[in-house]
DNA sequence: ATCCAAATGTGAAACAAATTCATATTATTC
DNA sequence: GAATAATATGAATTTGTTTCACATTTGGAT
């Protein structure tokens, strides 16, 4: 037996119309051929779906319940259908974040936030597990967004640049670094350092300084949580290099102190990158302002 | 946009064989084929529902959301193909019964009761409201049972006997008609009939004894429920001709006395109309069997 | 009854759509 | 960078739908 949709629209439209000439009308075609395809139908479910006794011709027992599954499934197909123009007319989507920087937290929950008010029907996510590779990802369009810091000219990605952002030096009060106005490599020597559990590649400390100066610290930890590695850094059990938005706190609590790394001012940018293809998308056009103006704002305050 | 069943069954089966190719052997068509169908699928969608820059293709954001649909509409179309087996196998149907006899709910609720247990699937009610031409409701495919005593030979119907009665006099023991051993239509002349309220050729009584004789009552009085009936006549307020089965219980009351019609001893016969081709189905044959067994031991009891 | 009008059914032809075949193109893997 | 696996494409074919023209059936009116 093969029920097809054309099928329940037809005993819906009999019953509604109230006979086969008046639904033929309703669905746009003739009435011999509704006449075949109700023929075809009855040949395919081995039953009579209609009296024919009675003209106009009625529904019978088992026609009946074949519109009752009519009137549940194709209220279905009609909501699949809006759910599709929405999604065509960029009303709705949807919008998997992948964070390829622990700290990014910090700022993107309020932008989703904000997001989320103003675009109640996109799909939002923020996938943490596959901060590794996280651009295949967004070709095979397992993910839709990718908060990074080193753009990759790759093909149909396009890197959306965000904001600045400067990675400070913060240590313990009490450490005798605080001497010092400024970081440079040498000084994390006999240091314990604390940061992400992430590849060094993805660690500003290492790609920007202590790598150029084949420096390496006296320890390191890994530690996943940001208000993990500051209560550490708190009790002088090491020290991070962390990003200027994340310190905002930090900075006027005396257990602490912030230094610039140098010699030279490290600046580096974030990045949203995206299928290229999606960048004009109304919904993402608008995440992507909300990322590049919210988290000044966060910086400042 | 014209979304068909073919298609859900198409996305959902790309998914679980997590491929084209696959998903096509699975379909039981070409790889060729299914490519054509996604195709224009999306192209009637307007969007891209898999991604292809990895190979096997898998699902797009869009392709996702179409796949839950696809997850809440088959299982629906399979239940209904489900149902339409069973309907097929006789297993389950639609019992609906039109009486036009009033006094037959007595016996016809503890036959059902029987019936129900046997055949949970199938649809049963009783349906009052066309107590009148019934018939054509059966022909209509309104009704699928209708139980009536006086059977006319109709195109398609086929009437089932089911049991034998004796419409029995009934009046109260203060009534002088106690006195008499056999109850005549003369001696209707001065009593008040109590009957349901249905029109005369549908009440023994008149057609079996009065008609003939072409002898009136005293006054007559339309009562719908037989509880009412029996109190009424209990009362003395009126006497009333019944079936035997409803008067069992009266019997052994010594404020009611009952009485044989005469001069002859009238036997009425109570039949099951069905449309012909229905009789044959196992639950109807196992309704008419109910309805010629249990009724029978309710007269004896 | 008998006829009329309305409603539905039927068969052949026209039309539209889906499927296949053969082959090209595009990813992925080693 | 072959070799392989997966998908795409175009033309031909097959299958399924729809139309047209007319037959049949039913319900109601005379």
């Amino acid at each position: 037996m093969y029920v097809e949709l054309r099928h329940l629209r037809t005993i819906r439209a009999i019953h509604q119309a109230g006979g086969l000439a008046r639904a033929a009308d309703m669905l746009n075609m003739t009435q011999s051929a509704l006449s075949h395809q109700v023929a075809g139908l009855e040949d395919q479910v081995g039953m009579e779906l209609f009296v024919r006794r009675s003209k106009p011709m009625t529904l019978s027992a088992a026609g009946i319940r074949m519109l009752r599954a009519a009137e549940r499934i194709l209220p279905e197909i009609t909501a699949l259908e809006e759910e599709f123009r929405a999604l065509k007319s960029g009303k709705t989507g949807r919008l998997h974040i992948a964070i390829e920087c622990h700290a990014c937290f910090d700022w993107l929950f309020p932008v989703l936030e904000l997001f989320r008010h103003a675009w109640p029907e996109v799909d939002v996510d923020i996938r943490a597990g596959l901060a590794f590779d996280a651009l295949p990802a967004l070709n095979r369009e397992e993910v839709d967004l990718v908060i990074s810091s080193d753009p990759v000219p790759l093909q149909g990605i396009t890197f959306n640049p965000l904001f600045d952002y400067h990675p400070i030096f913060v240590a313990s009060a009490q450490n005798p670094l605080a001497e010092k106005a400024m970081i440079s490599a040498e000084d994390f020597r006999d240091q314990t350092l604390l940061h992400y559990p992430v590849p060094r590649d993805k660690l500003d400390v290492f790609t920007e300084l202590l790598a150029p100066a084949k420096v390496e610290p006296r320890a390191q930890r890994a530690v996943e949580l940001t208000a993990v590695i500051l209560m550490l850094v708190g009790s002088n059990r090491g020290v991070a290099v962390l990003p200027d938005w994340v310190l905002r706190d930090v900075k006027s609590n005396a257990d602490y102190i912030t230094r610039p790394l140098g010699p030279g001012v490290i600046t580096k940018r974030l990045y949203a990158a995206t299928r290229t293809e999606d960048a004009a998308k109304p919904y993402v056009a608008h995440f992507l302002k909300l990322g590049r103006s919210e988290p000044v704002k966060l910086q400042r305050s």
